[in-house]
RNA sequence: GGCCCUAUCGUCUAACGGUCAGGACACCAGAUUUUCAAUCUGGUAAUCAGGGUUCGAUUCCCUGUAGGGUCACCA
């Protein structure tokens, strides 16, 4: 004979419902529910909770597919992908999803209506006719005297006769559940410990519209059954539905899955992120350039630590080391700044050429560049062509000054103007005099146009010889870098210089010269 | 309002009941530098309050305070 229980296995699920873009705070939720089953070598899946017809959008639906491929957080099992979704979904998706098509819990409707008729018949579930109007104004009064506003019971006893004859006339009406009363129902949360709540504050809640269409409580509860869910992880706003979902699992004769409550994840005013205010939604923080190893880096330390105090982890790093039990009990305030550093940290990282073809996307939107084969793209402005290798070095230039990959634009933007537009004074350094500047920028242009191997090495030993006699670096460099960017901050001259070549580089200090003698 | 949850630098967080309360972001100063970054060095900055328990409390208990979540025929 054995006690010991059989190891179960590990399994946890994402349950998005379809009705906006993926939020941050639903990001995290996915990303600890992938990594706890990662690490414990268990099963991650999509369920996609559109059991509201009215809010949810096959658009969403795959936005929030494609979001969560962006991140890379695959899950493991599926239904076979139908015809209409491979229509839905687009070819990309499609073969990205290969066999692992998300469950979906308007395609299950049959499994639901089962087990509400299974309740329904044993008596633990009934139908109310009360009118929406009725139930308004009895919570309205529960709450001016202070009592919980739950429904109280009006139809929980109606005859089966009374009921049917009910039905049979149309009329409209809700499926509750018979919640047991005068019981206490506790579970062991993972993260904050026992939590208790009194059956009396769950009154006989609304388990379904009618047989077709269940709600939340209810489809939540027989889809973790049903996909032997063991650990149920999500936001802490689901607390208080803890124990409805808990009473119906005990209807049912289900086994309770171990529950894990996250955080909350707070705006700057320590409110739940909303869309009012500030960026929620991920695809605004992909668009703004933010890398994916960055936000789920940063996304997992909001509220996780690792405990130690290393701060840069891959997502592999972070299974290797996640646990439940180093997770927060208090929401956690979303540092953008701390975020902006991260992703600066993970930009610097990158392969230039792969930081390059994840500016390029920004570069033409801007209509600095069209591309025009291959490695082939042409300056609009200019129509000059240029390969790939050139948007590298400019790219390179700021590598390690960009946080955002849409900062880029504007940072490079001088390499793509046929002229660029800068006031006079731009070109002073210090207290410089209008004749010490037109002497500077004329001493850039002979000592240039000397050059032969133009190179950024060469231009900046030429260049720091004739400022030895200047005995400063800055009058000299100064005006020139301006007249090649028209800009107060920029990468050094002379990598701008030899980016731009010698002949543009000469044609800007001109311009700069005539721009002093107010041409 | 009822119920539930939470409380360490501005923010994210560390600290078997014994640490000088540690790290990171941000901020400030210095070094480097033509500028802006990056980088390096240093610095400012916290245990919500009051009671217990204990030789000793950020840590355990109680009360208060503050903040948050939730009270749908949404999820």
């Amino acid at each position: 004979m054995t006690t010991k229980k059989e190891e179960k296995r590990i399994r946890t699920r994402f349950a998005p419902s379809p009705t906006g873009p993926l939020h941050i705070g639903s990001v995290r939720t996915a990303l600890f529910n992938y990594l706890f089953a990662r690490k414990n070598r268990g099963d991650f899946l999509l369920r996609i909770e559109d059991t509201d017809k009215e809010r949810s959008k096959k658009e969403w639906e795959v936005q929030l597919m494609e979001s969560l491929e962006w991140f890379g957080l695959n899950w493991d099992e599926g239904p076979i992908l139908s015809d209409q979704q491979k229509i839905d979904f687009g070819n990309h998706l499609v073969n990205y999803l290969g066999s692992h098509a998300p469950y979906r819990q308007s395609e299950r409707t049959y499994i639901y209506k089962k087990y509400l008729q299974q309740l329904i018949d044993a008596g633990q579930a009934y139908f109310c006719f009360c009118t929406k109007e009725e139930l308004d104004a009895q919570k309205q009064y529960l709450m001016s005297i202070g009592e919980p506003p739950v429904y109280q019971g009006k139809c929980r006893d109606l005859s089966k006769g009374k009921a049917e004859e009910y039905l049979r006339e149309g009329k409209k009406c809700v499926i509750r559940f018979k919640t047991p009363e005068n019981l206490k129902i506790s579970f062991n949360d993972l993260i904050r410990g026992k939590i208790e709540f009194d059956s009396s504050v769950l009154g006989d809640f609304v388990i379904a519209k009618d047989l077709e269409n269940p709600l939340y409580n209810f489809t939540c509860i027989v889809d973790d059954a049903e996909m032997e869910i063991s650990h149920v992880i999500r936001g802490e706003e689901h607390v208080s539905n803890t124990p409805k979902q808990i009473v119906l699992i005990r209807a049912l004769g289900f086994e309770e899955p171990a529950y894990a409550h996250l955080p909350l994840i707070l705006n700057a005013q320590k409110k739940k992120m909303s869309k009012r205010e500030g960026k929620t939604s991920v695809t605004e923080y992909i668009e703004e350039g933010y890398l994916a190893e960055a936000l789920v880096n940063f996304i997992a330390l909001l509220g996780w630590n690792p405990g130690t105090e290393r701060e840069i982890f891959s997502i592999d790093e972070l299974i290797a080391d996640f646990s439940l039990n180093k997770i927060q009990k208090a929401g956690a305030v979303f540092n953008l700044e701390k975020l902006n550093w991260l992703n600066g940290v993970y930009l610097r990282k990158k392969s230039l050429k792969d930081l390059t073809s994840a500016c390029l996307p920004y570069l033409e939107k801007a209509g600095f560049v069209e591309n025009v084969s291959l490695d082939l793209y042409r300056i609009k402005e200019t129509k000059e062509e240029v390969f790939i290798d050139w948007l590298e070095k400019v790219v390179f230039l700021y590598q390690e000054r960009i946080k955002k990959l849409t900062e880029i634009t504007e940072l490079v933007d001088y390499f793509f103007k046929k002229e660029l537009d800068y006031p006079k004074e731009l070109l002073a350094w210090k207290q410089m005099s209008d004749k010490e500047i037109s002497d500077s920028l004329n001493a850039s242009l002979r000592i240039i146009s000397d050059l032969d191997d133009f190179k950024a090495d060469n231009i900046q030993e030429a260049l720091f010889k004739e400022a030895e006699k200047i005995g400063d670096r800055g009058s000299l460099l100064w005006p020139l870098r301006v007249s090649l960017t028209g800009k107060k901050s920029s990468a050094g001259p002379m990598e701008i210089a030899e980016t731009l070549g010698k002949e543009k580089t000469m044609e800007r200090i001109k311009k700069a010269i005539r721009i002093m003698k107010n041409e």
